[in-house]
DNA sequence: CCAATTACCTAACAGGTGTTAGTTAGGCAA
DNA sequence: TTGCCTAACTAACACCTGTTAGGTAATTGG
């Protein structure tokens, strides 16, 4: 009794697991180590229940593949466009570009597992799960899109860049990182801050002519 | 001894399959559908033989996928340093990036299922079979970061960017394209350009202060 | 012509896969 | 107490996986 009162206290719910929790583990297991080689039963046992259980919170695998992408993506989305429109109005160009960048990263190295495995096993999952997951991508996609297009048109931007090629450039650069980055090595502060250096300036020495 | 070298080496293979006919389409189907989701059954069936009989050519799935890795990444480091060792003396260090970029491109786009098949499933594949493949990996990335370097040391490139760093995000950049690339929309060369222009000055308009 | 080699085939193996059906134990409302 | 709800369980299913053993037809060097 009085543990059913110290649980009711709490909000720890009556299961130490749940669909929470499955998905929780499940979204580390595939940002880990891809999604062909993470059986349900791998899932079940990581989350401390048995295979048969998971069906009891989704109808099945690709369900489940299908909340972490989606999750994944909202995450991401949701910290660009906060971080951006936090900026105070007036804010320049760069500055609003160094947020952005900085943002994404954040999302995919520090936040959440969900947002580095969409990016990681979106490549590998069955079609008609990518196809549920493209209305959210293209949804960031035009976040992205638009930012990029409003500076342009400001002239802050170079004009003979395609907008659409240089997201996927930029966007395609930054979740590369994912394959790379050793958070032992190096912040993802720092990080951020190099990628919006080169991209905004390049590496060339400039020669003065 | 000498005759079967020689006779390995002048004739045709009897057969219309064979070791490379199975290795070529094993690169293909991992190039397009991902490590996990190619079964050597897949593979037999593509190359228009039984699953068994691959055990005749190779000794497990692992030494198939371990010969495709190695094969791909070969190709990438012979295209760029073939590329950038056919300049004239004395070509300057943009143009020098340039070809390094546009030869890494085409080795992905164009050239070969193995180079995109490496990038793409390296991240898949069991941990052995990676490890088997780092010395290859590490061969060409101690091309690319002496090359860099050097321009780095002749003062073409800014003295502040990390090397190493710069070359993790200047190759994470151009694999990444693997993942959104559509030929019909514009050609390798046409990207490989852009990539050149991006990297080298920025994106930034640059500001006559 | 013979023997060997090459490149395939068939059939089966043990184990893993997603998925389903039926069961159970605890908490809660009436 | 009764009966429902929740969140798990066990056991099995049909299929797919990498892999092995043994067999076969065609080609070839001696």
């Amino acid at each position: 009794m009085a543990n059913t009162t110290a649980r009711k206290l709490n909000e720890i719910p009556r299961s130490a697991v749940g669909r929470d929790g499955v998905l929780d583990v499940a979204a580390r297991l595939f940002r880990e180590q891809g999604y062909g080689s993470v059986s349900l039963r791998k899932i079940a046992e990581a989350a401390g229940i048995k295979a048969g259980s998971i069906y009891y919170h989704f109808g099945s695998k690709d369900e489940i593949i299908a909340a972490v992408l989606d999750t994944g993506i909202r995450a991401v989305h949701e910290g660009m466009s906060q971080a951006v429109s936090a900026l105070p109005e007036g804010t320049g160009a760069e500055a609003i570009l160094r947020a952005a960048i900085g943002a994404h990263l954040r999302a995919l190295l520090d936040v959440s597992d969900y947002s580095s495995a969409n990016v990681r096993i979106f490549g590998q999952v069955p079609q008609s799960v990518r196809d549920a997951n493209l209305h959210a991508r293209r949804a960031y996609e035009a976040e992205w899109d638009n930012l990029l297009s409003r500076l342009q048109a400001d002239g802050a931007l170079k004009r003979d860049v395609d907008i659409r090629r240089l997201r996927l450039m930029l966007i395609g650069a930054l979740n590369a990182t994912l394959e790379w980055f050793d958070p032992h090595r190096g912040s993802a502060e720092a990080l951020s801050r190099t990628y919006a250096d080169v991209f905004l300036n390049g590496i060339l020495e400039r020669q003065e002519t």
